[in-house]
DNA sequence: TCTATTTTGTAGCGATCGCTACAGAATAGT
DNA sequence: ACTATTCTGTAGCGATCGCTACAAAATAGA
């Protein structure tokens, strides 16, 4: 009983998350949404409230994927499947599709202590959560006997996590060589390997 | 044969890359580092020119003092060098005095890409260094024979420096523990034992 | 068709941003 | 003491920020 709206929501989120992973959450102003989505302020404001609103509305769309893509790859797997998680990161025919830009994730935990509790606690939970995965099939690799005694799961899969994310703060550094991040995560596949057992 | 300055320069620079560390360059604001030294912002301008002169300055001086750090760990040592840094990045009596907070190179890496073609090739320079100090501990355990055969000493660095940059990320996200990031700096720790030979 | 409800377009609010013009204050050389 | 030069304090420039008031446009139910 009301106007319908004239914008594809999420392909908005699509683009607005595109927008905050290249200028950041407070580098990317409204009127720069409004231009790269074709949506006026006023339509955004009205549908997610304010700035911080869109920024989560696109983080959480964005988070959804890679938590996605990270459950493909470990799920029901051990060892390996982190293997192949952190190859696909590197890959030019990445699952992950902004890979190469940097992960939005990562490019927000850094400014999180200045972009509001709210922000902040979404990372941390979510970072929690990619720490869960990684858990679950360093688990299933020590109960299959294929996770070397003595390594502890929680230190592991926290230094799985930092790898990456470093990993990803490499690839922002970088000008437009996608590959830059690959030396790193073939060390890291290596350290994977020396957990396996025997 | 002027009027001389009332403020300490190298104090200014402290406490401007401590504000830059917390709040990143484009958030901190002059008026906010005019309160916070003492410094009227026309004597910011008189002395460094523009905000981005300031910050630079104020990188400069924090990447010497990491620098320091770093060369003072490994000169003349092989992996027990890289060792002993990646333990005092985490330790509570750290030599690098704003660790618990996070590194300002990490941080202005990631927005390197918004922040202008001087401050991004001052961070890639300054990668550079870091990286090639752990090649010549590398070398030097190699070349002793310390280090097992077939790792390719590029690749290792590489992968050093991402895993250390992803621990100052966790250590950026986390609240006020400054311990989170000794799970990933004690694994990191045994995946360089495991480069050891016999 | 008429009314209620929501979206869209125009325009602009107050606040803050980096930066600077101007005049007064302070020092070195003469 | 006088001049030249540099620094400090006040005040404000133009631009941009997130956000919003207002009215016109568009749809669903009566």
């Amino acid at each position: 009983m009301a106007r319908p709206r004239e914008f594809d929501t999420e392909a908005l989120l699509d683009k607005a998350g595109l927008a905050f992973l290249e200028d950041g959450l407070q580098l990317t102003s409204m009127r720069h949404l409004e231009d790269l989505t074709g949506v006026k302020q006023v339509s955004l404001y009205n549908a997610f409230g304010s700035k911080e609103g869109l920024f989560l509305a696109a983080f959480d769309r964005y988070t959804a994927r890679v938590a996605a893509a990270q459950k493909q790859h470990l799920d029901d797997r051990g060892l390996d499947g982190i293997e192949s998680f952190v190859k696909a990161i590197v890959s030019s025919d990445s699952p992950l599709p902004l890979a190469h830009f940097g992960c939005l994730i990562v490019n927000t935990a850094l400014v999180a202590g200045s972009a509001g509790p709210a922000i902040k606690s979404r990372v941390q939970v979510f970072r929690q959560e990619m720490h869960a995965r990684f858990v679950g099939a360093l688990k299933r690799a020590k109960s299959s006997n294929e996770l070397k005694r003595g390594l502890n799961v929680d230190q592991c899969a926290e230094f799985v996590l930092s790898a990456v994310w470093g990993i990803f703060v490499t690839i922002r550094l970088a000008d437009d060589d996608q590959t830059v991040g690959q030396p790193a995560a073939s060390a890291l596949v290596k350290a994977l390997r020396e957990w396996r057992a025997s």
